[in-house]
DNA sequence: ACCCAGGGTCATA
DNA sequence: TATGACCATGGG
């Protein structure tokens, strides 16, 4: 653990988000229905594409499964078919079902908004199966606190602009980050789903094709 | 036939 | 602490 910590200016930090806002539109985001969908999609979207997390979401919504009583009932085996979509279907079965089990135990999504959340953010955390990302995607989206989402695709774009050194920790990278923002939910809910929409229009991290030397170029790391 | 996706854990050195 | 293997389907 180096003992440097990023420095971000918050005048770019809150400049890139009009930027992406510009450009892809307002998201919207967390796609889901409810906070326990929520929760739940951020399980299965671990290095997954948001559109096998539908099929599955859909699955098990088809079979009034899409809650907790009935998904902590359901054997691992019942519920690895379910998730089939989603791929590492024996692992995700596993973890959700570890997740729901702590989710009941605490008494529900009424009681949990009771706790602050650094308490809900190292109980998320000790649950195996889920870690930095997946919990704050919880806590954000979920629970409506100000916690700063980092992704892959926040990585990337961090790095390409020269903003981050390759290969930060997930900490330093969030607190450097979110420490340039007003701590408002909404925004943060607002600036990471717009990252996102962003990052689909990146480069992959592989090919270091022409066209992205060219992107490269660009105030923020897209034309 | 690749490459990757809105990660995380565990074993090894 | 830092890599690597592993988990696995679906879309480009």
């Amino acid at each position: 653990m180096s003992m440097h910590s990023l420095a971000l200016e918050a005048d770019q930090v809150t400049g890139l988000f009009e930027f992406l806002l510009d450009i892809h539109g307002r998201q919207n985001w967390w796609p889901a229905d409810t906070p326990f969908e929520v929760m739940v999609g951020a399980v299965l979207t671990q290095n997954t594409s948001w559109n096998n997390v539908e099929s599955s979401l859909e699955r098990l919504r088809e079979s009034n499964l899409l809650n907790a009583e009935s998904l902590c009932e359901l054997p691992l085996e019942v519920l690895a078919e379910y998730l089939y979509p989603v791929g590492y279907y024996n692992l995700k079965a596993r973890r959700l079902t570890a997740f729901i089990n702590w989710y009941i135990d605490q008494g529900g999504f009424k009681q949990l908004t009771t706790q602050t959340t650094s308490r809900l953010r190292s109980d998320l955390l000790s649950i195996k199966g889920i870690g930095p990302e997946t919990a704050d995607d919880i806590l954000l989206y979920a629970f409506n606190r100000p916690v700063f989402v980092i992704d892959a695709y926040t990585r990337r774009l961090l790095e390409r602009l020269n903003w981050s050194p390759p290969g930060l920790g997930y900490e330093q990278l969030r607190m450097a980050f979110q420490s340039c923002l007003p701590p408002d939910p909404s925004y943060f809910a607002e600036y990471h789903a717009l990252i996102v929409a962003h990052g689909k229009h990146l480069c992959r991290p592989k090919p270091f094709c022409h066209a992205c030397q060219l992107r490269y170029q660009c105030p923020y790391g897209a034309s």
